[in-house]
DNA sequence: ACGCTAGGTCTACGGTGTAAACTTGTCAAC
DNA sequence: GTTGACAAGTTTACACCGTAGACCTAGCGT
């Protein structure tokens, strides 16, 4: 039986803020259209959350929950460093324009310690000592954030037409500058615009960030 | 002689709005109080900037200049690589809590054009194929500016008395895990929150990205 | 039966970016 | 010289934002 006509879940709130943010872009996540949404005062929120920052680190938990570890194996520690470090982009991948919001939670959420932990352990696994690891760790953790973060559409999505309008003219910009001056930017200009693949670009740069630590393990 | 009492300049414009958001962060950069520190109205700078974005922009732009192009020179190509890399991140690491704003610059201000230019030229030296180049090149540039970003004190700077204490509480919250379960991350605390030296932050990021670019080389 | 309190509401405030209409020095051309 | 024209600053106004503070009020524990 419903006790209150209006109940406020936070999670739901959570979760409409994400939806809100995937198509529209975070700038749409507002208290107010938040409130809207849920049939609402905008004050109502500041009973679950306590401040928008609250809010929206709450959003950044909420993409890390979906990480799915992968199982402990007795794998050599580059094979499964590159699948933990997958896992961690998958779990981001479908949500490229609050990506960034999980920058400041991955030493404070829970799944984030977890995958932390386990990635450091690995690390340790592979030759690294404790410290090295952590700071190494960090970073490439950092870096492929910012690779989801900056993934080619991740400015706009309205319609794919409004994309590919702008990517058209990204792309003439390019084009345009004088070959004489900037050869190799004129010549890709394609490929700088818009990586052919998107699986082909998230594989590049997990490769990057593998070889990377691969290159300054401590011999 | 003064031909107008009132005469705004938009490269002073840009300088004070990098000098507000270095010291207040970004947040502060506001139409209103740039135009008080120009002693104008508000609407006064859209004269010279057609959007709060164009005058965001037009910072990015800012920092990108400061790039100072290592010379030509017939080193290695790796060498030449972490040469260029570096440049790129010393013209941003004195303003950590905007070098974001180039990320959308690079391929549009002239000096960002350029150093793109010449770190593929480079890429392609060391045998990368030109649109290979273009990927790797961009997923580094990326990284680096992540780098700059995620600097341990990016947060807050007011006196350093406050930053110090921000990070006194972090290193708590994170030395109270339960050391059973996060073994690594209670262990390394100290070195989580805060590398222990700044350049050493920076030369491990570099190391991180060329090894990387080194590790994904073509045969 | 009764108070407490969790979880809503209402109102209001200061701050933000910016659209539209206006004023006013400055200079080129007649 | 006088006269437009125009570039550059002003004024006013608007919609929207986050949020402080006072106010209900339904439902539960004692």
């Amino acid at each position: 039986m419903p006790t209150l006509t209006k109940r406020l879940d936070p999670a739901q709130v959570v979760d409409s803020a994400l939806e809100l943010a995937d198509t529209e872009g975070l700038d749409a996540v507002t208290l107010r259209r938040l409130a809207q949404l849920h049939e609402v005062t905008p004050m109502a929120l500041y009973r679950h959350f306590s401040d928008k920052l609250d809010l929206l680190n709450a959003l950044g938990d909420r993409l890390l929950a979906d990480i799915e570890l992968p199982e402990p194996s007795e794998r050599p520690w580059e094979e499964r460093l590159r699948q933990m470090l997958t896992a961690f982009v998958a779990a981001l991948r479908p949500h490229p324009r609050v990506a960034g919001l999980t920058l400041t939670r991955i030493l404070i959420a829970e799944p984030g310690l977890e995958m932390a932990e386990r990635t450091m352990e690995i690390l340790v696994d592979g030759g690294f000592d404790p410290d090295y690891a952590a700071e190494v760790g960090r970073q490439s953790i950092c870096s492929l954030i910012t690779l989801v973060t900056t993934e080619p559409g991740a400015g706009e999505d309205p319609e794919p037409s409004a994309r590919e309008q702008a990517l058209r003219l990204k792309r003439a910009t390019l084009s345009a500058l004088d070959p004489k001056r900037y050869p190799l930017i004129t010549g890709t200009a394609d490929t700088l615009v818009c990586p052919a693949s998107t699986d082909d670009y998230y594989s590049l740069g997990i490769d990057l960030v593998v070889a990377g630590i691969r290159g300054v393990r401590p011999a």
